[in-house]
DNA sequence: CTGTTAGCGCCTTCAC
DNA sequence: GTGAAGGCGCTAACAG
């Protein structure tokens, strides 16, 4: 059996509070320093380690985030959630990952399961379309906040990125270079992540008096599988398009694999601007010009945020966040007409 | 507050311990079918949620598994962590995850912390050098599983993959393409991983009669930085390697970057071989011929081992469990004879 | 400054 | 079949 602080009492006959005060409580003050050393040698002896479980059982504060994601193996997500567990231990906070795959009934159930398990908070990127969880949370008092994704109906603490200006800047950088037949694969729809980016994307359109074309946007998962479905289709269009928007880490994947397929050359048959975060994109056949997103940051403002949350339980009001992405300007988009020319080499 | 069983008890007017057999002992037997559907019902009503930190604590089981790795944002432990997150839920745990940055320090106080947290298991990638941390797991009969990283002098249970073979097998396929200048861009020395790596690489070299350089052999650690810096050292050589099997999916990014910068014609004037596990390298400027892992699989496997290991404590037997890793021919290796004549031209 | 008391929510043993 | 008692390890209140 591990020592208790009993045992450390009984050896230096003390009472276990005492023993309790010294190694836990920093009210450093009302402890003789002669008792104090000696119990302190005492733990140090008997190797002395606190059942963290009794404290958090008895103390009702576990030290513990829970982080709920769609997929930790998406380069996107395992990138903040190194920064969400790096910040979370250096505040003294264990990381609890859970993954959703996309999938709300798992999300709910993961919800639940943390709160009974006592977690201090949570991190959610959420499968969305269903808030009830998130009542609960804060019927219950349990500090959250959304990352990446948020509810547009609902005020909560979140970290997301400028997604709606993104997407209307590569539309307008697509225009410049004389593209009007631009399609957005997009992703989950029902995602806000994608709805803002579609929205930058429509309102892109229209800035630069293109008219927006329903067989243009494309996809509904962000699955490689997915992406390259959609990419096929489209490139099969009666009128494809000569420029392509990609959501996500993974349907840029298959993106790619059906244009290997269907033998366009980037960028001089179809430019591209991808979402992605991944750190092979410059040395892709065609690298890529991305837009990415500043992970570490966004991991630890969501830690910030949270821990801030948890600290202040009665402050009621709510942050959000929004960071800007990167974009980085490669050689997968060039102008139009020169493509065609080259093309007609 | 939330309902506890007491509440439950109160309002059925039963005793706690009633309440507490009908929803969590499975000894059905013992209760009468009136006063289960009463006190079911109730619960019901009542919404009860168990206090698992409670049961945690009093059954001395917390239902979570500890996963200690270098870092999730890597692909390689990111596509294993999804695989052991997943089985693990299936199985009803929850996962801890930890990042030491290949800091042996940091293992050594994440484990401690977790065994404070009476995780009732641990699945570990080691940063090995320093194996007292285990010793102690043992001698606490906490069961574990190291992962991809093993100690030759101490039998485990671990589950890795064929580092010997894969490199003896590509320095000989690298030999048939008529290459001598054979280097190694290992990564970290001290992992076993990269051992015996290295040991595949020599032998492999003396199978082929070739005679060691220890020039060729290069890099200190797994960052992309290292692999940059190693490349332009190896690059720069009075007599270049004409081929590089490099460790880790940072390191060739590192080795990319610094061939880009040297101008140097993939496969034409260097052949490689990578042992990565992203999706991007069928789509790279030169398709990287790859060595890869089976991650689900390995995840999977880590957890089946632990879950032996927590549910048998009094067996002493130790497993070791060794993967396939996967070779994928693609362009970035070609014979040596070819390339010079293709570069003459 | 330190001891005493009580209890967090749950489960197990022992009664009846 | 169900109730009563006791305690896991720790800490917060209240004494003195």
């Amino acid at each position: 059996m591990a020592t208790t602080l009993r045992d450390i009492a009984r050896k230096a006959g003390v009472h276990p509070s005492t023993v309790s005060r010294i190694l836990h409580n920093n009210q450093t003050v009302k402890i003789s320093d002669a008792t104090r050393k000696r119990i302190l040698a005492i733990a140090k002896e008997l190797d002395y380690q606190p059942n963290e479980l009794a404290r958090a059982f008895r103390l009702r504060k576990t030290q513990t985030i829970g982080l709920i994601i769609p997929d930790i193996s998406n380069s996107f997500f395992s990138g903040i959630s190194r920064s969400i567990e790096m910040s979370s231990y250096n505040a003294g906070y264990n990381l609890v990952v859970c993954n959703t795959n996309e999938n709300i009934e798992k999300e709910l159930k993961y919800v639940r399961n943390l709160v009974n398990r006592g977690v201090d908070g949570l991190i959610i990127a959420t499968c969305q379309n269903n808030e009830k969880h998130l009542l609960d949370l804060r019927e219950k008092k349990i500090p959250f906040v959304l990352i990446d994704r948020y509810f547009s109906n609902f005020k909560a603490n979140a970290v997301f990125s400028d997604n709606k200006s993104s997407a209307f800047d590569a539309v307008k950088t697509l225009h410049k270079l004389k593209h009007e037949r631009i399609a957005f694969l997009r992703g989950r729809p029902e995602i806000s992540t994608i709805q803002l980016r579609l929205q930058g994307y429509l309102e892109g359109l229209a800035a630069c008096g293109i008219a927006q074309d329903p067989e243009l946007i494309a996809g509904k998962s962000f699955t490689a599988e997915d992406g390259y479905e959609a990419t096929k289709m489209l490139l099969s269009l009666a009128s494809p398009p000569t420029a392509l928007l990609t959501s996500g880490n993974r349907i840029i994947i298959g993106a790619l694999k059906a244009i290997k397929e269907f033998n366009i050359k980037l960028p001089d048959e179809l430019s591209i601007i991808a979402y992605t975060d991944d750190l092979f994109t410059p040395f892709l056949a065609c690298p890529l010009t991305t837009i990415s997103h500043p992970l570490s940051e966004m991991g630890q403002k969501a830690v910030d945020l949270l821990l801030h949350e948890i600290n202040n339980t009665n402050d009621n009001a709510t942050t959000q966040i929004e960071v800007k992405t990167i974009f980085s300007m490669r050689e997968s988009i060039c102008e139009l007409t020169t493509c065609r020319k080259t093309e007609n080499v």
